[in-house]
DNA sequence: ATATTTGGTTTATAAAATAAACTGGTTTAT
DNA sequence: ATAAACCAGTTTATTTTATAAACCAAATAT
């Protein structure tokens, strides 16, 4: 017997952007890491990035606190439990699309 | 001690769009699906549907056929080798996005 | 002292997604 | 037979998004 498709459910747009997704990938792994690191591991420019983790922090999926490395200002990023929540049911989402089955 | 962070592999643009997604999810999984199938699976317009068969079809990967269902036309859509093996890549370079472990 | 680099932000441009409007033909109602 | 509504899409226009280029302030190097 055939199985039938469902409806795809809709993949969340802040997410589903290959450049937040990366952001998000670091921070759900580490307490914190701040701009230059996460600009090194994605090789995005400073500009794009910047863009991004605004766009993160504004929906509550980060949190973005500057502080100050020696005389540098850092930019410290860390993610939030409704980012957590976000990132693991993008990723449940995700897995209907890409055929792999939930546990 | 601790696992370094690799640097993210790019996500294939093509196939990152979630409507073109979903074409390609459904097309792996069947011989062949027309245009009415797809746009009722996916929800999308007809217009947006359109402009995605057409890039994913321009790519290679997939392949249509126009044909006629008694008197209608019929777009008929199946998936390429070459979208076989661009979707896998693109499932296998996502799993470092989510953290999912590779097999 | 001034040139360069660092750590970003802001603004402008390019690309993408999406919907609205349209086409060519078919079925249905009058 | 003709008009109205409908179906299966395509084309075009609009909106949204991603991305880079230009910029700025502070720190460091020359």
């Amino acid at each position: 017997m055939e199985e039938k498709q469902t409806t795809f459910k809709p993949l969340d747009p802040l997410l589903h952007s290959e450049l937040r997704l990366a952001v998000m990938s670091i921070l759900i792994g580490v307490d914190e890491a701040d701009f230059v690191y996460i600009k090194s591991q994605t090789g995005a420019t400073a500009g794009n990035l910047s863009v991004q983790i605004d766009k993160l922090s504004a929906a509550g999926y980060i949190e973005v606190e500057k502080t100050f490395k020696g005389k540098k200002t850092c930019t410290l990023c860390r993610i939030t439990d409704k980012g957590r929540n976000a990132f693991a049911e993008y990723v449940e989402t995700l897995k209907q699309y890409l055929q792999i089955p939930k546990v």
